[in-house]
RNA sequence: GGCUCCAUGGUCAAGCGGUUAAGACACCACCCCUUCACGGUGGUAACGCGGGUUCGAUUCCCGCUGGAGUCACCA
């Protein structure tokens, strides 16, 4: 016998940005699909129109398309089950609404709106049955008519406890009095999420549902509608959530204030999105007995093991990232280097450099992120007045006088070197004639070169591969420039 | 506050009754070396506390403490 296909669905709120913790909730829902050769369905839950922001729809699109999360349902694809917005359901929503009140599990609430303020700190109280519950048919016919605004609420089982088991978590279970008759169907005739995603989940065949953690604690609800449904109930899995660091020691849900968190934001920084992918679905996830810790989006798939997911909440690790990125970053080919890395570098660099391919070449081991890269050149792009003083370093046994020797005697040397030997080694040669015919240390030799050059102690590259880069004549402009501050 | 959940180094994270308690990031030192980076070697650093169960608990149970989530006509 078949087991019956796994089918996962991931349901964002088009309300702007893609929040990182949103994401891995998607890569998750992927995965467990597809480590077990199932469906993935993207679905929109559009249902607060309040909340709704222009073109964050394709925000989402393009979010997935780009982390190579593809979907095999969904708005701008279709689908047998369509369609994926749940704007567009509105009345099935409604036929299942009036099913529930026919048999006696929703009622029409008439209320005022309690609050718009949503925590109310004080007003915490044990949840209590509404009012309207109990009112009489002809009441409702009433109120009906004359066209009071209602809500429909679920009836929910008050007595006893809800139970349901949880992949993630193992067995959940509450007392049915700590549950309140939540709204299905709002005011504007739009369903709530409470409702909408049972619907759906049902009519679209999700049979396993992957969603934040804070979700573990109203799923007791969802049960209790599935059953007064008649629908069976799905496999739960829910993920334990995104932490940021505060400044105080103190964590919380990862949000603006912890730094990017976006993928947006994260790629705009210059993290790549195979490198994001990577480092998030390794927060609360790692496959058991094993060190690997650098996996494509294909490997992922292939060992990816629900089993593996932790209970406990993961604090997002900027340098973790970070160092995720610079493996990518490494293992790409001078080629793609330069093709990622040239829109940061003309940012900075718009003069032209003698050989823009060593400097390609010595940049990528040394850049993390591409938003790097222009403090890192900047110096190439022009020599800024700097400290003289710096020149000057007893470890590298420099001084005033040796220093205006050697610059004087690089100079001398470096322009007679022909243009087609401008080249690395050939140039270490050259300085370290100098060395020898003075006696100073090469490494003296090459600090003063370096930070005649660039005006920083701290350079990407060495004094002769910065030469090469340079060319021979802004080198020997530099060089002599710097003689003269002397 | 009620309810639900969680608890191994600063962070991620192996471990699933007996281990010198892995590994990675970060940090430090050394090596490589024309600085930095890459790479290599090594180091600092953890089972929250108290009771049980057991010959033996990081591991199982209970309590405490700490943390998180949730209590909307938001999802």
């Amino acid at each position: 016998m078949d087991k019956k296909q796994v089918v996962t669905r991931y349901a964002p709120s088009p309300t702007g940005m893609m929040h990182i913790g949103n994401l891995r909730t998607a890569l998750y829902s992927y995965l467990i699909a597809k480590s077990q050769g199932g469906k993935f369905i993207l679905r929109l839950e559009d249902t607060d129109q309040a909340r709704h922001v222009e073109g964050a729809e394709q925000v989402i699109f393009d979010t997935l398309r780009v982390a190579g999360l593809k979907y095999d349902e969904g708005p701008d694809i279709g689908g047998p089950h369509g369609p994926y917005i749940q704007s567009e359901r509105k009345e099935i929503y409604l036929k299942y609404a009036d099913m529930l009140i026919k048999s006696g599990k929703a009622y029409y609430c008439f209320c005022e709106k309690k609050s718009d303020t949503p925590h109310d700190e004080e007003q915490i109280i044990a949840p209590t049955t509404d009012p309207c519950r109990e009112l009489d048919a002809d009441t409702v016919a009433k109120n009906l008519s004359l066209g009071k605004p209602f809500v429909i609420r679920h009836k929910v089982n008050r007595e006893g406890t809800t139970h349901y088991y949880d992949h993630v978590y193992g067995d959940i279970t509450v007392q049915n009095d700590t549950l309140h008759d939540i709204i299905l169907i709002k005011s504007d005739g739009m369903p709530t999420y409470n409702f909408a995603h049972v619907i759906d989940d049902y009519l679209m065949g999700v049979t396993h549902v992957v969603r934040g953690n804070e979700y573990v604690t109203s799923t007791p609800q969802y049960v209790q509608l599935h059953k007064d449904l008649g629908f069976p109930l799905p496999e739960y899995y829910h993920l334990p959530l995104i932490m940021g660091q505060n400044a105080d020691g103190g964590v919380s849900k990862l949000s603006k204030r912890h730094g990017a968190v976006s993928f947006a934001d994260l790629v705009a920084l210059g993290y790549l999105p195979e490198a994001i992918i990577n480092y998030i679905a390794l927060l609360g996830w790692h496959p058991a007995q094993s060190d690997q810790e650098i996996f494509s989006l294909q490997e992922l798939v292939k060992v990816f093991d629900a089993n593996d997911i932790r209970k406990s909440s993961a604090i997002f690790d900027y340098n973790k990232l970070k160092w995720v990125n610079s493996q990518y970053i490494l293992k790409m080919t001078p080629q793609e280097f330069r093709e990622h890395a040239e829109p940061y570098l003309a940012n900075t660099l718009t003069r032209e450099v003698f050989d823009i391919d060593k400097l390609y070449e010595i940049l990528q081991p040394r850049v993390q992120i591409f938003s790097e890269i222009g403090e890192k050149v900047q110096f190439f792009q022009e020599l800024i007045d700097f400290d003289t003083n710096i020149l000057y370093n007893d470890k590298k046994k420099t001084n005033p006088e040796n220093t205006r020797e050697i610059l004087t005697k690089a100079i001398e040397n470096l322009s007679k070197v022909e243009l087609d030997d401008w080249e690395n080694d050939i140039l270490y040669q050259k300085l370290e004639e100098i060395a020898n015919s003075t006696g100073y240390k090469p490494i003296s030799v090459m600090w003063v070169v370096r930070i005649a050059l660039s005006g920083q102690t701290v350079t990407v590259g060495g004094a002769t591969e910065i030469m090469q880069i340079l060319g021979k004549s802004e080198t020997l402009i530099r060089l002599q420039t710097t003689l003269n501050r002397l």
